[in-house]
DNA sequence: AGTGTAAATGCAACATTGTTGCAAATTATA
DNA sequence: TATAATTTGCAACAATGTTGCATTTACACT
């Protein structure tokens, strides 16, 4: 899977800065924050500039969004493109770090009446392991 | 459930920008932003006094924060307080309404070794049976 | 009820974050 | 390599939240 393929896929311009957002995400284990992967970022680009790309990418479902706390939310690739499923998420209150969570069944909801869904979000907040330790 | 007794019981100052907040959250019959909030105070009060009057209410666990998108949580007096159980909920993505689905099971995550959770929140998102009529 | 003290308020100034218009630079296609 | 279309970086701006400080308010104690 590389950057340059995913922007061909989708008839993007393979510019170095929507390249260098995508080989952040798919060097890391973990979904990064937009400030995160900025400074990931090997190049500097303008602010201008990094948020355009970034809203490209998320446009052209390249990036899936979490959110785990208001002003912060973690991307990861999206689902139709790792071709992973649906699965929740752990939040770690203390280092913010987001992890997936492959192992929860995510339950079908039962809406209110007329109601129809398209998403879910499960998110599971707490201390992960290294955090768990340092008390 | 009035807002003087709720102040009283967690010994802040009755103040009418905390009082005003609260009962607007007591007479909505669903969550609400910041913003949706602030706008429906009969009084006006200055943005800083809001904000940390706000921020107050939450510090103190009567209001509890749904994240819904990221820049647009909402709003609902903390379970704490209304002894309500932790449930679901249901946001539309065309008229951001948040709605509270207290018929879906949450379920009880396996975490990673050594992580533990003090929270979940579980939303599903799609149109309210409002919007989904309207195309 | 009157008074003292701690806390909350409102204002001004500032910080941060994201957006828009536009000229210059870069990409992709012929 | 030339051309057209898109992207970039800069400057200016807008929106939103924060801090310091003088004034006002809440409430506990006479």
């Amino acid at each position: 899977m590389e950057s340059n393929v995913i922007l061909n896929k989708h008839k993007l311009k393979r510019t170095s800065c929507r390249e260098g957002i995508i080989d952040v995400i798919i060097n890391a284990n973990e979904a990064l924050s937009d400030t995160e992967i900025r400074e990931r970022l090997t190049e500097n680009y303008d602010r201008t500039t990094f948020y355009r790309s970034f809203k490209t990418l998320e446009e052209h479902k390249i990036l899936h969004k979490i959110v785990v706390d208001n002003q912060l939310a973690k991307y990861e690739l999206d689902n139709s493109v790792t071709r992973k499923k649906e699965h929740a998420h752990f939040f770690c209150n203390t280092c913010e770090i987001v992890l997936c969570l492959d192992t929860i069944e995510i339950p079908q909801p039962t809406l209110p009446k007329g109601c129809t869904a398209n998403e879910i979000e499960l998110i599971v907040k707490g201390k992960c392991n290294h955090c768990a330790q340092k008390n």
